[in-house]
DNA sequence: ATTCTGACTTGCT
DNA sequence: AAGCAAGCCAGAA
């Protein structure tokens, strides 16, 4: 994935508060570009450093492989959870998931203008890469 | 150009 | 609940 998609996803994963959280696909498009799969491959090679716990899958799982680590963080936040995750907590045994129709990240009203501007942000750099000058008809 | 690979999604059994 | 297939977008080989 090229440099300016991966900056923009950080960007946007930063505005996330703590305990609310948004799936792959919202982040992909909110940036009005990419799918879930580009934004799940930016997490996983450059998510280390922002908050990746708050960006997960679309039925409330946590990132593949990193569910222990991620209940951590959904416990001490207060992010809503469903299911068995204190039978998880102690055995390491039962099923449990983000309950992201109460956790789902509602931008507020500044909000809006710093995600706009880092969509369109992005949307420049990329365009500014590809420069078509009627390719396909030489 | 073709094929493979993913911290993905959705729909259907 | 749990599997599965297909669709999805893009980088890498």
């Amino acid at each position: 994935m090229r440099t300016e998609y991966v900056e923009a996803v950080l960007a946007l994963v930063e505005l996330v508060p703590p305990g609310a959280a948004v799936a792959y696909g919202d982040v992909a498009e909110l940036l009005g570009s990419g799918g879930a799969r580009q934004v799940g491959s930016v997490m996983s090679h450059h998510g280390s450093g922002v908050a990746w716990w708050r960006v997960l899958r679309a039925n409330g799982e946590a990132p593949q492989g990193l569910e222990a680590e991620a209940l951590q963080f959904y416990v001490r936040e207060g992010t809503p959870l469903l299911g068995r995750y204190q039978d998880f907590l102690r055995t390491g045994e039962g099923h449990w998931r983000v309950d992201l129709m109460a956790a789902r990240w509602a931008p507020e009203d500044g909000d809006f203008d710093l995600i706009d501007a880092i969509a369109e942000r992005l949307e420049r750099r990329l365009h500014k890469m590809s420069a078509p000058d009627d390719e396909m008809t030489v």
